[in-house]
Parts: C-alpha cells; structure tokens; sequence
DNA sequence: CATTGACCAGATCAGGCTTTTCGGTCATAA
DNA sequence: TTATGACCGAAAAGCCTGATCTGGTCAATG
C-alpha cells in the first residue's frame, strides 16, 4: 500500500514544479515559455506534455502547490506562536503568510504581471479562497468563537477584500504616508480582534486546536492535488 | 466686502469646470481633449488657458470641486441619519459616498481609466487623503471617541486600504461569490463598531457635532480650493 | 483688453508588412 | 515503452511610414 493520490509522483513532476514555480514567479504567465520550464527543469518539452495536458494545467498544479505552501507556513506561524488563540494572531499570521508568497499575493491581488492571460480563462481558484475561509468562519460561529450576527460567507468577502486592500492597497498610497507593513497588520489584528469576538468568548485552547486542524486538514487537500 | 476666496469667480470658470468634470469622467484624463471641453463649455479652448495655466491644474481643479462634493454628499447622508453617532454610520456613509463619486473612487483605486497618465505625475491629491483622515481620527482620539492604543495615522492608513479594498477589491472577486455592496458596508461598519471603539464611551451627541463640524469645515476648505 | 481660433511641433495612432516567438504535436531515437 | 526535439500554424512582436490628434501659443479680432 501507498499513500493516498494518484498513482505515482515522479520526481520529473516536482522538478517541472519546482523550475516553472520559479519562473513564473520571476517573469509571469504570459512571458514564461515553456521551452525555459524544460530547460530549468532538465527535461525535454515534449516531456512537460505527459504530465501536464497544456500549459494552463501546469501552471494551475503551481498555483495549489503554493497554496500548499502558504498554508504549511501559516500553519508554522501559528504552531510557533504561544499565544492560545486571537483573532490577532490569527490574521497577523494568514496575512503575513500571504503577503511572503507571491502566487498567493497575486492570486489575492489579481496580480495581472504573474497572473496574464491566465485570469480570464481561470475563476475557480478566485473562488475557493474565499469559500475556504467562508467555511473556516462557519465553523468558529458554529464554536461560538466568533460574532455570528453577521453571516460568515459576508466575514469571509469582507475579509478578503480587506486583505486584498491591505497587500495591494499599499502600493496605491504615496510613499511618504505608508505605515510599515507590520504595523499595518498589527493594528488590522487589534481591530479584527475585538471587531469579531463572540458575545462571551468560549475556550480559547479548544478555538486553537479546531483551527489549526480546519488548516491542517486544507493543507492536506491542497497537497494532495499536487 | 465679499465672501473669502480668490478675487472673482467667473460664471466661465464654473462652466469649465461642470463641462471638464462630466467628460473627464467618462472618457479619462488621456482621452480628454481640451478642444471638447471648450467646446461642451460653450467658450474658446485659449480661454481654458486664461483660468488654468494647463490641462493638469484643470483636472486638479475638477477633482477638488469633486472631493467638495464627495464631502457634502457625506455630510447630507450623515445628517439625515437620526442616529446621534457610531463608527457604523460614519463609515457607511463615507465609503456609501465615496462609491457614488468616479473621481474620489478613481483616486482612491488609482484609476488608470480615470486618472491615466496623470496618475504618474501627481502624488498631493492622494496624500491629502490620508491625513485629512489621520487629523480626524487624532481629534476623535483626544476627544475619547475612539480607542487610542493604535496611532491615528496608522488607523488611517488602516481604513484607506480597506476602503480600498472595498471599493476596488469587489471587481476582484468572481461574480458568484460577490456580496452586495451595502451588505458588505454594513457588516464592516458593525466591525469597525466595536473595533474602533473607545475603551468607555464618551457622550456621542457632543462627538457627533464635533464629526459634523470637522467635515463641514473640510467641505469650505475644499470648496474656496475651487 | 478680453477673447478667439488658426497654427505649430511633438506625440500618438493606423496599417501593412516581415520576423520572431511559442504552445502543442508526433515521427523518431534510445 | 519512454522520452526527445524538430517542426507546424497561429499569434504576437517589431518596424516603418504617413496620417491624425492634441496641448499649448499668440497674432488677429471686436
């Protein structure tokens, strides 16, 4: 017996991976040949062809490992913090995250210079960032670990588009009035923690494990899609 | 004598202005000729020269007759609301009005339809943004109307994005999932409620003349700018 | 003296053409 | 059977040239 997934993970799928992930967040979609990804990658181009039907498929099997990524290092800086459990941290540390992965980022942002052609063609990975989190804010509602007068799918947009604001509104204010990036999530985190605390708050270290499992158990899928 | 402001206002200068504004905010800075906006202004194109040294103190000037307005519409919406003051009607209002507004949305998106090439040349406008909101949030802090563990400018800074977000994060978000502008108001100002608010709160009649008074005074300021 | 609009120079655009690039295929090689 | 890379067609990128547009000026007008 194997672990679950598809059959076999060659090793020549992760370093196509690995090189177009690479390239792709250097030069974009548009302007990422995949003549370069097989030279990056060390194989032939003819090669790309039998594990990924078109370049759009490579390019989406990036775009799920990043996110693989960027849940393995959200769920990092969650672990590392010894704070049980706040709205604060929990921000601080998703956006923090999001913020260091420039797939991610860009997939927040629609970041047209790594995104290109690709964002017309492609909504469903738009769409399951925000329903990831719409269930995510369920389930705390449901724990009574978070406000829940307001419904979750509204949070989870309302977020989103927070997020987006905060990783791209930046660049959009004048230098000399940009409050460092740190600042900016700190001050996000202190608002968000009382701005969505439940009436009475319930059991912080139950809160904790809940959500790092929820996290855990996305990473899992997300690595499992390759 | 005669009300403050520089020497006359000339019913031609108000004419260009009205004309400006409207083509301007339908085809952009760039596509924008001033042979058009002399024309729709019923005046000759040298004569826009003889009130505006350049077609950019035109648009500037447009643009701050615009935030006049953006202003005044704020203010309407506010005193029309019975409720004597929350950060929940203070925010709908102003991202309501600023949604209203292609000019002060464009400037707070950065536009490129709108703004084109101006945008690269022009820092000030964006800048007085901020700190006409930095100044407001001090003045709301001193008076013990909101909480003061986190730095005017940097809450300000803090709603600029998410303004931002708000307003420019929607076209970023697939269809299917978008939620209607004014929920997604609402739910922010119920936010922002509870995370801005002041440790004890102070008399909100007293902190609502105070609001009103600094966005009237904003208003005039805007308005003798022309 | 206030106002006009013909005029200018520089930038931009249109369009027709050639060259290059690139996603995708498949006969061939190992 | 597995992997390669020369090859294909379509699309994009350059490129050139002439036409057009447009911000700004200023002699002429009333």
């Amino acid at each position: 017996m194997r672990s679950p997934g598809p059959p076999t993970r060659p090793p020549r799928r992760r370093r196509l991976l690995a090189a177009a992930a690479e390239l792709f967040a250097r030069w974009g979609f548009d302007k990422t040949s995949l003549d370069e990804v097989a030279r990056a990658a060390g194989v032939s181009k003819g090669a790309i062809y039998l594990e990924f039907p078109n370049k759009d498929a490579l390019f989406k099997a990036v775009v799920y490992r990043e996110l693989a990524h960027y849940t393995r290092d959200w769920l990092q800086r969650f672990e590392r913090d010894d704070d049980p459990f706040s709205f604060v941290r929990m921000f601080q540390h998703s956006i923090a995250a999001i913020n260091a992965n420039p797939f991610v980022k860009g997939l927040m942002t629609r970041d047209q210079r790594i995104y290109g052609s690709f964002l017309q063609r492609e909504s469903e990975l738009f769409a399951m960032a925000i329903s990831l989190r719409a269930e995510l804010f369920g389930r705390l509602q449901e724990l009574g670990a978070m406000r829940d007068d307001i419904p979750a799918a509204t949070l989870a947009y309302l977020i989103s588009v927070i997020g987006h604001g905060l990783v791209a509104g930046a660049e959009a204010i004048p230098e000399r009035q940009r409050v460092p990036f740190e600042d900016s999530l700190r001050a996000l985190g202190l608002l968000l923690d009382r701005g969505l605390a439940p009436p009475r708050p319930r059991n912080r270290k139950a809160v904790r494990e809940l959500l790092l499992a929820m996290v855990a158990q996305a990473q899992a899928a997300l690595e499992s899609h390759e």
